[in-house]
Formats: C-alpha cells, structure tokens, sequence
DNA sequence: GATGAATGAGCGTTCATTCAT
DNA sequence: TATGAATGAACGCTCATTCAT
C-alpha cells in the first residue's frame, strides 16, 4: 500500500547515500509512517529511531527535525501518486485512480494528518506542499470535469480542503472504522462516486 | 498509585461553590478557552494557570485533567446552545440558531477540536457528549427537514460528522482566514444557506 | 485497644479546650493513629483531616507539625500506661502489665514507629520521651529483677532499645503477620516469657 | 501510560557498559550509599543524581525506580560478602567473617535500611534479596552451629531479623553513636562474641 | 474558631537535542 | 559515520502551609 513505489527517486536530493546510509532513511521513514498513524504524529522522536532499529543521532542526521521527517513521508507519497498520474496518462480513470490513491494515503495515515501538524509552524515547506498537491491534481481534475466525471463547480482548492476535513473527520477515529468515516465523509461532499 | 489517601472530594459538585473557588474556576475556562485557539488543546497546563492568574493546584482541583478542562468548556457551549434551542422552540429558525451557534463555537475554538482531543482517549465522557450533541441537534433537525429547510438526507450523524471534518480543515488555519474556510467546508456539505 | 484511658489529662495542656476542640482534637489523633499504622508517618496531612472529618486548618491549629500529631499519640498511649502501672503498682505483674501495654501499642502502631520518625529532626521533645519512658518502666523493671521475674542484667535502656529494634522489625512487615513478627523479636531478646 | 512506545532497553542488561556509562553508574550508586546513610530512603533522586554529578535522566536510565537503586547497592554488598564466604570457605571463622561483614554493611548503611524501605512495596526482588541472604547465611551458619561457635537455635530467617532489629535500632541515631547501639543490640541478641 | 480553597515549591518523569565512543 | 548514553529544561502532579470565607 504504501512507499510502493518509493524507489529513492526523490526531486530535492541530489547526492546519492551511500548503501547504508539509504537502508537507514527507508527504515526510518517506514517506522515513522507505522507510528505516525497508529499514535500520531507527536510520538517521540527516540521511539521513531527504536523501531527503525537505528541511533538518534542518525535519525538527526537525515531529518533534523520532526517536520522534515513527516515532509519525506509525504514525499514518497508523491511520488508514487505522480508515477500513478503518469501510468494512467491517458485513461479516462485519471482522476479516479490518483484521487482513490490519495484518499488511501490520507486514511493509512490518518487523514494525510501530517499536513495538519506542519500547519501549526508553518514554513515554505507546507506551501511547497500544497503547491505540489494542486499541481498533481489540476490536469486530471480538469479532464475529469471535460469527461463528466466530476461535476464542473470542483476546484484544486476544494480538493485540498477534503484532504484536510478528512484529516479532522478521522482523528481519534479507531484504525477498523476508518474506512467507514472516510466512505461518509466523501458520501457528504459528493465524491463517493469516484472508486 | 493516585488518590489511595482520598485527599480530593467526590467526582460529582454539588454544592454551590464558594465566591472565590467559581472566579477562578471561570478564570480557568476562560483561559483555557483562549489558549486551547491559540496553541491547541496540548498546551500546557501550567500555562493556563499562570494565564488564569490561578495555583498549579487550583486548577488541577478543579480540573484533575486536561479532559475535565475541555469537557467544561463544552458544557458552557452546550449549555448555551440548549438555551438557544429553547428559545427557538417554536421558530421555523430554530435549527439555522442553533447550527449556526455551534458552527460559530467550531470555528472560535478552532474547529470544536476538543472533541478531536478527546478522542484519543476515548472514555465514557466523549460518548456522553456526543449523544448530547445528537440530542441538542435532533429535534431542531428533524423540524428542518420537515419544513424544507435542509435535505431530507441529512441525519444527526452527519452533523456530527461536519463538525469535526470542519475541526480538521481549520486545524493550523491562521485565525484571520478561519470564517472563510468554515464556509467553504460548508459550501462543499451544501450547507451553506443555513444562515 | 487504643486511647481506652485517654480522658484528656494530659501533663502538659493547661487550659480545658471547648468542647468542640476537645472533640475535634480527638477525631484528629484516632485518625492519625490508624493512617500511620495503615500507611506511616509520611501519610500527607490533608489525609488525616479529611479521615477525621475537619478541616486542614484545624488540624494544624492542634499541631503545627507532624511530629506534634506524633507526640499527642505518645501522650495517650503514656497516659494510659501510667494509670495501668498506677493500678498494679503493688502487684507482682506490675512489669508484665506494663510491658505488654508497651509492646501491643508498639505492634498496633507498627512499632512504636514514631519515634523513629521523631527521631530523625532530633529536638527535645524526643528526649523528653525517652526520659519519660525510661521513668515508666523504671519502677517496675527494678521490682521485676527484684521479683526473679527477669533476668538482672536488663536494664531500661535495654528496653528502650528493645521497643526500637521492635520498631525496625516491623517495619514493611503486613499487618496480619505483625504479631508473629513481635513474638520472634521478644524471643531472641529472652523476654517471650513475659506475658 | 509509561513505556507504551518501548524506548527503554530490556530490564536484563547483559551487553558490558560502555566506558562512561560504567562510571556513571557507579558514581551514582556511591552518591546513594552517602546519601541514603546520611538522610535515608527517601532523600530526592535529583539530590542523589546532582551529588553524582549526572543529569536526572542518566540516573533514570540506570535506575528506573528508587528500588532499583537501593538493590543496585545490595548486589555489591552481596557480591562482597559472597566474595568473603568463598575466601573463608574453610576456615572456622567463615561465619564470623560473613556476619560481621553484614553488620558492618548494616551500619553503614543504617542498618541496611533499604530492606525496610524496599519492603513497604513488597515485590519479587525483596523476596529474592532475602532469599539471597538466607542463601549466603545458610552453610556458614551450619558449619558455625556445627563448631561450637554460635549457639544451636539459630536459624537463618533468625539472623535475618536480627539485621532488620538493627535497622530499627540505628534508625535515627548519631551516626557518632551507630557503633554503640549495634553492639548493644548484638548483646542483647547474644551475638556480641561473634567478632 | 472552623472550614477548605489557594498557593508555590519541589518531586518524579519524559524527551528533544548533543556528544563521547 | 553510526551508535546510544548524557543532558537539562519542562511537564504533570503532590503536599505542607496560608488565607479568605
């Protein structure tokens, strides 16, 4: 399901890590997606490091601080979304199976919930993401409107914000029922129709 | 471990407190009520206790946790919706007063995000108030619906349900942009006419 | 067993308390006599007003420190054992009625425990006990020597130091298993036989 | 509540401390010993850590509880007077070697208070303690009976009271004095020839 | 005089961050 | 370079003591 495609081919780093240094970052990020959702993301940074099997200090080496590390998870979230967004490039399905893709992301994670604990410092790099965000949607959006798949009122925008009340509608919401609240969530907004 | 020597008072007030004890106990609501917007519910206690003007102590006797603090502010939430609810008894108004109210306390407090709070340490307190949210909101619903006011689709659940997909679409908005997305959040539920 | 000869005629109190004092005086002590035989001297305070139905204030008005709370119980327990050695003053069981007093009060109050507590701020009240207890037994034991009751070489110290080593025994030991503990102790020392 | 995410390491240390980890470890339990004996059981851990010239964490790591400190210095005590057991193994006085020993450690440390203090939360490590003493009294005091050296109704749980009399005994007392009331109270036991 | 709410210092504990190995 | 021990600030909580009622 997740980091399915998260083959190290990131767009801000440049220097390729050295072996270990790379199986580090993977078991860090792996760790962080599994704590992260089933504890939240304010669980301690030294649990993150326990369970990825690696030194603290390591951990500060690759993300000096939490928001960096929550950033690479929605990285590699990117980049499998963008990857889907390029495989079905020319299918009317577009919009469905990238949309259908980051629903999945945001109810893995409870609700892409990271967005929301960046919101509170916010930096450029939440603007970055957003930005990214609008840009993977707009094209498929658009087509998918010109295809009737989705009615024409539908923004970037109001797709951001689905993310985001998403993320609020499952917070505290037990892992098994996830999937229910999310289903109702897209019922309210009129996307349920999009598999 | 705690409370094996029965130092505090029983669980349940009954006795009107004293003149003193009921400022700082407002003091301490009214606080926290500024706080929680502010920084959330995880801020610190004891800043809400300097905030207050109030003993560490003072608001741990009246407030044994972060959970208790919330939960009182909601009941003066509650308490004035009811209020409001009463009012508009016999109103074709009465459902807009009193959603309008809440939505209005949503957005004060950062999306009624207590709630979310709340739910992570899911006790017989947040059932409790949810089942009182559904109460307040049931009768006035059920009026709407049967005067044309909102669709006939719309249950109590799904009420509850906006209210906290809006806790999330708020969640790290800057304050000066909260009414602009609780509308949008409200626009996309086709709740927006409920003025 | 406990306070059975505590009238109120303490040495050292002059004026007669109101009788409200007197009884609150009294609720404080029984209150405290139990919680330290339950939990130690280290219960907090507001533990033992609350278990003697009075408020935080009056009980400090009583005993402005811990170690008075400790002494008022010394009071009674000596009051009543000087009436008892009063009432066997010419009695060949004198020393025994004594003892055992001594000993039961020490195993009720896990070892006369308060004295060790006492003893750590040593202040002249301490010694005062000692000297006080030293006078109690003194009478008797020399009669007792006397008599071929015990032994000649025991002395009042001894016995002193006797009631202490008791004290350190009991300490941690439950309170179904104290008196066994005690019988052990006197043995070892060879004043089992004293009954 | 504590440990849920499972950042501390297994309570079965077997991996050698590294260099500074050691001597910080053994700082701290020489600071406990000093302050345990001077002020008791009870003295704040911070007083414990700061003496040690340790951050509060540091201690916490080594010892994550006050018991586990107090044991922490029963282990050595016990590794030394096992050591001493093995060297007399043969010789007559390996009792009294062992014996006096404990009693020494007993003084030292009030009376190896720590017993007491360990048994108010009574847990398997006092029984094991215990059952470790009675284990190293066991065969010397046999051979002791056996040469003539100590009288034939000793039993190990005997001894062990002893030293738990002792400790009530010292409690309080002059650190100038501890000699003086340990010898008397070996007299009164009959233990006072075994030197 | 009696009550119990208020106080604030101090405790044990946690955790982000640094640093020795 | 990777590890994990050390750090210290800060949190929640408790309790002896004071003070308003």
């Amino acid at each position: 399901m997740s980091g399915c495609y998260a083959t190290r081919v990131s767009a801000v780093e440049q220097k390729p890590l050295r072996a270990d240094a790379a199986r580090n970052r993977e078991a860090l990020i792996s760790a962080a997606r599994t704590l992260f959702a089933q504890h939240g993301t304010e669980v301690p940074l030294q649990a993150i490091a326990k369970a990825a099997g690696v030194g603290q200090a390591s951990l500060y080496r690759h993300f000096p601080d939490r928001e960096s590390l929550i950033i690479a998870i929605f990285e590699e979230n990117f980049t499998t979304m963008e990857a889907t967004s390029a495989r079905y490039a020319d299918s009317p399905d577009q919009f469905a199976r990238v949309w259908t893709e980051l629903i999945d992301f945001s109810i893995d994670s409870k609700g892409f919930a990271g967005i929301v604990a960046l919101n509170d410092h916010p930096d450029e790099r939440v603007v970055e993401m957003v930005e990214r965000l609008e840009a993977l949607l707009s094209g498929p959006l658009e087509r998918a409107i010109a295809g009737g798949v989705v009615e024409a009122h539908w923004t970037v925008a109001d797709l951001v914000l689905v993310v985001q009340m998403l993320s609020g509608a499952l917070a505290g919401v037990p892992l098994e029922q996830t999937r229910d609240v999310a289903d109702a969530v897209l019922r309210l907004v009129g996307l349920d129709h999009i598999k």
